[in-house]
DNA sequence: GAAGTCACG
DNA sequence: ACGTACGTGACTTCA
């Protein structure tokens, strides 16, 4: 069992290192300085998709499953990182050779073609020009055998959906995509609809068409093909479509997340503007097809001719960006990033969203009811008290209201000349003793919960599972933090007890509780290790009050019997210093005068002295290298670090952010990663992720083994990459409801 | 479609 | 001298 029949030498631990890419370093080194041909190793790099394939060929020629817990084997040193994909590449394919020959199989062709990074410029100038007249309708079976048989041949495929709505939970497929070599696509209608339809609202079926299951069972080997890899840009939205219709794609590359790897913080990651970007072509608006407003239509309305050339040529496009994108990784160094933190979370995040989580539709209603009355109490209050009917809800009217017609005192500000009427010029107003400010502030407070929470949330409620399904955009966010859409789960109240009434219209289904876990203080933990800040370790090994100590070192006041304003100081400059904290807005968030809050921030880098250099450092690094990193490597380009004025301040704050929140993302994102496998013996379903903390639903009988098993994943999920020298814990809580369970 | 406001970590 | 806390998304008003 040691070695694998065929490829003598080849260590079933090996090929599980190779299989995953990080392993035992040393070995893997070791093998490294036996192999001394750049122009091989130049060429080889940027393949590692391959090794993925092998873990079925080695299952196949052992009989033994590689059932290996493979974060053992993740590498310690980023360093290391594009040599391991040398490495994997030169292993798998004399192994995958040998295993093959030794069974008697065929081996898909081994991807040649990804251009070296060397050739890249070159290569891809010589490609055929985009030209969405010659691609393909493919409208019977035979057509379609011809186009998976060169898949198979070639061992890849960029894929892609075209359905009826953007809605990936209800919309249905109206056709497919696929490109396997630039230029040569093919669009396969299945349900587009022609005429006028039936009695029922109904259209017909158009002609020249594969009956839907009949393409999809043909297509279901292919797409499901271990061998063979599945290019798509935002799969996740193509994985939940095809889940919905039976088939799991796999393995998939997404165009989106590379080049969110490759260039994190430089730019957005959508398909129009990648291609504009890199390819110097601007693809045929969706508008031209389906029209805008009123009166468009869905594209299983489109005409299928029409529709071939707009379906097909996202295909080509992403392929060629993945051409463009993938041997990038290894230059780049952020191979690890998109292996391990990017493209693995497709599947997971796919599996929470088409869970979704119940929510109580009554009690949202009852609660839209219920502001609806008191909003309409306190407008006529307001009206009475400025004397004249207005919109409450037009910041221009209540300014104009308030300094003009009222007269008082509070100036303008902003470009616009418009007066600022935010909750702070409110507060303060109100504070004064004005009545109408303050009642203003509770008509708004009333109008955001009911508008963007219990009448929105009732909207998305799932017709079919009842259950309300968000969609995470994985590079949502520069840092890494992800970002939740339609609706967004990850701004639910709970600050105020109004708002946590909504929290509380979350509830677990019958015979289950909502289990929530969350990082404690994550951040600041991230900030002492990064910044290595002694006292602040300490602090967190320990196990103590870490706002309480940063008080007492500040004020030199004991921790008994501490005055909680203390503290309360004490922890708005610990949140202070992780957002790259300045005088001014320090003195803003804490309403002290300026002066105060720099002497505040002055004692602060006194007491914790390797503040000061982590911020000195980061910025210099940012400046030199135009971007900074998480721990895990992940790259956060921090484009205007070099700007004059206003702009260089922001940027600074940001890069002195971005790898304390990113780094918090990245333990975050592993986590997810291995939870599935963690939690495969118990019957709970992962719900919601919300930055720090993990959204679970699980029977009653469950509860405390599920706790053990994910606290245990996440508060190891740094491990084995990096070893932080504090410990990060995790809080646990239950209830039939968000806010219980919170 | 921009600006203003405010919900969250 | 400048003018700011970091990162998001949704809703409303208004040009």
């Amino acid at each position: 069992m040691d070695n694998i029949p065929g490829a003598p030498g080849i260590g079933i631990k090996i090929a599980a290192l190779l299989i995953n890419e990080y392993g035992d370093l040393d070995t893997l080194l070791e093998r490294a300085g036996e192999i001394k041909q750049p122009k091989r190793r130049e060429t080889l790099l940027g393949k590692a998709d391959q090794i993925r394939m092998s873990r079925e060929l080695v299952t196949l020629a052992t009989d033994v499953p590689l059932d290996v817990d493979f974060a053992d084997f993740e590498i310690q040193d980023p360093v290391a990182d594009d040599l391991l994909g040398f490495l994997a590449s030169m292993e798998f394919r004399s192994m995958t050779a040998r295993i093959a020959t030794k069974l008697g199989v065929d081996v898909p062709a081994m991807p040649e073609v990804i251009p070296s990074p060397a050739a890249t410029g070159g290569a891809l100038a010589e490609l055929p020009a985009i030209n969405p007249d010659k691609y393909e309708c493919v409208r019977d079976a035979a057509a379609l055998q011809v186009w998976i048989d060169r898949i198979k041949a070639r061992g890849w495929v960029a894929f892609d959906t075209e359905t009826t709505g953007l809605n990936d939970m209800i919309v249905d497929l109206v056709g497919i995509c696929l490109c396997v070599e630039a230029g040569e696509a093919c669009y396969i209608p299945l349900t587009h609809k022609e005429g006028e339809g039936d009695l029922f609202g109904g259209s017909n079926l158009a002609e020249g068409q594969i009956k839907l299951d009949v393409a999809l069972a043909m297509l279901k080997p292919v797409l499901e093909d271990p061998a063979i890899m599945k290019i798509g840009q935002n799969m996740k939205y193509d994985f939940k479509i095809m889940k919905r219709n039976g088939i799991t794609l796999a393995p998939v590359d997404d165009t989106m997340l590379l080049s969110y790897a490759l260039n994190g913080g430089k730019h957005n990651h959508g398909m129009d503007a990648l291609s504009e970007r890199y390819l110097d072509h601007k693809p045929i608006p969706i508008k031209t097809l389906l029209g805008t407003g009123k009166s468009a239509i869905t594209f299983d309305l489109v005409p299928i001719d029409e529709a071939v050339k707009y379906a097909a040529e996202d295909a080509d496009i992403t392929l060629r960006l993945w051409q463009k994108f993938k041997p990038l990784l290894h230059v780049e160094k952020v191979t690890r990033v998109y292996e391990k933190m990017e493209r693995p979370l497709i599947p997971v995040l796919a599996k929470m969203e088409m869970t979704g989580i119940k929510v109580d539709r009554d009690q949202l209603s009852r609660m839209s009811n219920n502001f609806a009355q008191q909003m309409a109490g306190l407008e006529a209050e307001i009206h009475e008290l400025a004397g004249g009917s207005f919109n409450v809800g037009s910041p221009k009217q209540l300014g104009e209201v308030l300094f003009d017609q009222m007269g008082l005192t509070g100036g303008k500000k902003g470009k616009t000349g418009a007066y600022s009427t935010g909750v702070d010029i409110l507060e303060d107003l109100a504070a004064e003793g004005h009545a109408l400010p303050a009642k203003v502030l509770d008509w708004r407070g009333m109008s955001k919960l009911k508008s963007t929470y219990t009448d929105a949330l009732q909207t998305h409620i799932n017709p079919d599972t009842g259950r309300v399904h968000t969609s995470y955009i994985i590079s949502g966010a520069s840092t890494g933090r992800m970002a939740s859409t339609d609706p967004n789960l990850q701004n639910i109240p709970v600050r105020t007890p109004a708002g946590r009434q909504i929290r509380e219209a979350f509830i677990a289904d019958e015979g289950n509780v909502l289990l929530s876990l969350d990082y404690s203080q994550i951040e600041l933990r991230i900030l002492a290790h990064i910044a290595k800040i002694d006292a602040l370790k300490q602090a967190f090994l320990e196990g103590k009050d870490i706002h309480a100590m940063t008080a007492s070192e500040m004020f030199g006041v004991p921790i008994e019997g501490m005055d909680p304003s203390i503290r309360r100081q004490a922890k708005a400059i610990n949140f202070g210093v992780i957002y790259g904290i300045s005088g001014f807005g320090l003195a803003r968030n804490l309403r002290i005068p300026r002066k105060q809050a720099q002497a505040f921030i002055d004692t602060y880098f006194e007491r914790f002295p390797e503040i000061r250099t982590y911020m000195d450092d980061t910025v210099a690094f940012a400046k030199e290298h135009g971007y900074v990193q998480t721990l895990f490597g992940r790259k956060i380009h921090t484009t205007e670090i070099g700007a004059k004025g206003p702009q260089a301040g922001f940027a600074k704050r940001a890069a002195i952010n971005a790898p304390i929140q990113g780094t918090a993302a990245d333990v975050i994102r592993r986590a997810m990663i291995r939870m599935p496998d963690a939690i495969a013996h118990l019957p709970a379903k992962m719900l919601l992720q919300v930055h720090d903390e993990l959204l679970f639903e699980v029977p009653n009988d469950a509860v405390t083994e599920t706790i053990a098993a994910v606290r245990d994943v996440m508060e190891n999920a740094a491990m084995p990459v990096i070893k932080l020298d504090v410990p990060l814990t995790v809080d646990a809580g239950i209830g039939n409801n968000w806010a219980d369970a919170h």
